[in-house]
DNA sequence: TCTACAGTTGACGTTAACGTCAACGTATGA
DNA sequence: TCATACGTTGACGTTAACGTCAACTGTAGA
């Protein structure tokens, strides 16, 4: 006379079954279970099945939000980790700092690299518009060009 | 008393081993190798040797540009593959000229996510960088510090 | 009791471009 | 003849982040 939802739902409020967070955070089961497995997250049991608490929840959010970035699940990790030893907040946070900010270096070269590349690309598209356009008219005009010559013959 | 180079270069102009090949583009012989495998390159032998060409050679060049453009060896092949056929030229660069483009537009696109990951990354410092600012000072310093207050208090 | 549905644990598959052995052949110069 | 250098062909290893399958288990409703 008390506990009921909807129909099949006996989950206390701030806790997830799997589904439930991977539909809230739109990422397969299979990827909550690889990231348990990475320990990025550890939810707790009910018999077998995974319970995920609102902690769980928070630090998904941290995965997704780091992977959005493009942090490694390897660089997340070890940020997670610092934030669990839960003393040293300074040096937690420093870290942190450390890592952003080399993100941030490391995706400024793939920007160079890649202005780099475009430079080349449209040095190539250049050439080969010259190219084209000193080229005899392309075949699929043939047809037409025959009746304009036609035409203008007449 | 008409064929030496230095010691043990039977080549003759134009021709190349594979690690002659190798040092010149500084790529492994194993690259070489492997670039065979996949259909971009096919030197002749000598025996059981690989002896490269100087079309081998061009086509190396080609590889290895495109490859400083992001092309895929896959995508590399298909270009080449096309020349191969030596007819229709116009054809052939207009499929090249299409792909450039695509090439183009492909790492806009990932430049534009960098660009997105960058932004979100300038956030998340900021807030550290306040966040540090607000706390007490580095254990580091303490010494200093006191070292200081010492000073300042006599 | 049968059927659905949700969940679980392995474990192999995927993609790209090579790296890294292992085991062997060949030519050459001292 | 031995060492040395260069070359060859397999074939498995690497990296990241999951996808896909198979084979079960457990529960709840008709």
């Amino acid at each position: 006379m008390s506990d009921m939802s909807s129909s099949s739902d006996k989950s206390r409020l701030g806790s997830y079954t799997i589904s439930q967070l991977s539909r809230e955070f739109d990422v397969t089961p299979r990827a909550l279970r690889f990231y348990e497995d990475k320990g990025l997250l550890s939810p707790g049991r009910n018999g077998q099945n995974r319970v995920y608490s609102n902690r769980d929840r928070a630090r998904l959010k941290l995965v997704l939000s780091g992977r959005k970035v493009g942090f490694s699940l390897n660089d997340i990790r070890e940020m997670l980790d610092l934030y669990d030893l839960g003393d040293n907040q300074r040096a937690q946070l420093r870290a942190t700092y450390k890592k952003y900010n080399q993100q941030i270096e490391a995706l400024e070269q793939q920007r160079l690299e890649i202005d780099e590349a475009l430079k080349e690309l449209h040095k190539g598209v250049d050439w080969l518009e010259k190219k084209l356009s000193r080229m005899d008219p392309p075949e699929e005009d043939a047809v037409t060009i025959r009746a304009y010559d036609k035409v203008a013959r007449s």
